[in-house]
DNA sequence: AATGAATGAGAATTCATTCAT
DNA sequence: TATGAATGAATTCTCATTCAT
């Protein structure tokens, strides 16, 4: 699926505002504000607000997916040191598209049915599957240890990640960080982040639990 | 805060649709025929929506404290058992109120400023000290290494439940549970919760990040 | 018609609220605040609100016929005289029952029916009436000219009045005089007003129009 | 500021409602029915039934000012002559706009602060300012006496006005003029009241008070 | 006599969407 | 392709009144 340019101009309006206020916080007028185009625009463009959130949710889940598929085919590299890149990866993303996670993290709490549901669950899934692949040729490598919780695993990582992500806020306060300025403070998280997930994916991975 | 029978049916009301559709997603018409009573109930005891919403929270944070304040008076315990007994308190707490937790881990995502963003930092800070005193009293046993990084731990707890909780139903798909019986079910993730954050917390508290 | 203390109470705080920000413009509920009563009391006690108002209505109108009756029984007075003693008896009225003119002045503005677009109507018929009466006399004394259009002479007392009356916030601003205690304002809007009308009145009653 | 038609079509209903029911006696809904237009269609315009009601004001309250620079600036014409054109024209702009000023004569009773507030008092002031300029010419020429209370004379003519338009009901009854035709009942009043008016104020002019 | 709770009707406003151009 | 106007449904909230006690 392509997008026009003014396309992709209402879905970024609408992902800030959406990660900002919520879905149902948001009105289209907003988007239109936002976004600089006419109010009908959304519905001619997208058929509804709801599309307009799906449509959202598969861009960003497509060009996530595509630089996934990459990492499990480096070479020379163990399968630790693959875990380490796939966790840098996926820092990268959710700091990188904060307003799409964010979206994301709101979204999944819902008990909805329906289109995004299912997206949410592929994207699950197609993580998980990667994951696996990544694990279990560390098993087998004898690297990593038998009957590892991959799921569970996941949930370390995504939740521990969006929580910060989504809490960051809080963060800044309760860890005495409000002098430091935005950028630095974002690169303070990514790295903390990634130097806990790796040792406790380490820790999961070589240690019994 | 006191709150009569029919204030508590429709905060409970509220809670469970606020948590399903979240807040802007619930109307007060929902909610009144959710409680089975009159539609101007709600402006009558609580103002308005948004009030509502403030007194599930206020109530629901405030019975999160009280327990929570006795954990650390236990004797003859050391500091990583109580640590254990914290996360399974904590997940006990979680599991008991996973409308409630649903609506908290939607809510903070948001960047609003008012008495939501307000009370959930209270909550944030209370649990933040009264972990951090079970840390330092750790530490000064030497049962804990030094230079914790005590909200990124919270983190790690706070956000693995919360995801797990928020996106069962995807980790009952994804972890082929789908034959389970739902109170089986909520077993298995109680237990396997409980396993793995006093695992990642053991090494997170004994050894080096 | 009789009024108990508590119903005189409700009716007080009333006739200040409707004056000040009109009868739709009360709620049932503003009234018990001010009166210090339970909310049900309005309905219990005058039926509905419509009522209240219409009790008010007879009640201060009642006031005034009954001290108006005594004017034109004075003895040794020329009729210049009386009505001169009239409209400063006119004017201490309004300007003591200032709320109830404000009232008065918004709901005559209506083209309503009912009672008390009658009730009004008594009020004037009656005012009228006396005026009368006492215009006659001097007509048939010599004092006064004939053919006085005496509607259009009340229409100039009640009128300038109430005008000056319920806009004496503008008054203030617009002759300077803010600095004025409100005491000390009271009193010189009775005096000029006084010396106005009479004067209006005496060149009215034996000029030429 | 320019209104479109379907602006202007809104707020003629609105204008005859509210002189009609007053503001508050007025819905939105009510409005729209008389003005033929989608219920939506007020808050689309105006934003608000509140901001409809300003609109009403500074479109009226313009075309008041418009006309009435231009009575000073006209040669050969005594001072008095003046203050009668004027009176005129004053009477002839408040009958025309009845409605409009019935609203006038409701709002202006009320003790809020507020947009309106300021129109009114604006309105006045204005008003004042042409009439001081007026009357001190005339003093200057020595056409009119020292020592003349301008705001007073305003209330004698706003007043007078106010009083006959918004009690002309009661007038008609008072005065035996029910068999009149509508038409030529509103002549009468315009007539009588412009000679009642003109010779007041040329005794206030003239006369010592 | 008095009241707190409750109610149904109605208020103003906002919403996503559609339509005529 | 693009838009300003328009719409009907739904929103939250307030209202005057009534009822059970």
């Amino acid at each position: 699926m392509e997008y026009s340019d003014k396309q992709l101009q209402i879905m970024e309006a609408a992902e800030f505002l959406f990660a900002e206020n919520g879905f149902h916080g948001t009105s289209v007028r907003d988007i239109a504000d936002k976004a600089n185009i006419n109010l009908a625009m959304v519905s001619y463009y997208f058929g509804s607000k709801e599309k307009l959130l799906e449509a959202i949710f598969s861009y960003r889940g497509e060009s996530i997916k595509l630089k996934l598929e990459s990492i499990l085919q480096q070479q020379g590299m163990s399968s630790l040191e693959k875990v380490y890149l796939l966790v840098d990866h996926y820092i990268d993303k959710i700091m990188n598209r904060q307003h799409f996670h964010r979206i994301l993290a709101r979204e999944q709490v819902l008990n909805n049915s329906g289109p995004i549901t299912d997206l949410i669950l592929d994207m699950k899934r197609r993580n998980l599957e990667i994951i696996s692949r990544l694990i279990h040729e560390g098993q087998e490598k004898g690297e990593f240890r038998k009957g590892i919780d991959i799921p569970m695993m996941m949930s370390v990582m995504v939740g521990t990640a969006s929580n910060l992500i989504t809490s960051k806020q809080y963060y800044k306060v309760l860890s005495n960080l409000e002098a430091l300025p935005e950028e630095q403070f974002q690169q303070y998280i990514r790295d903390t982040l990634s130097k806990h997930l790796k040792f406790l994916f380490k820790t999961i991975l070589t240690h019994e639990v």
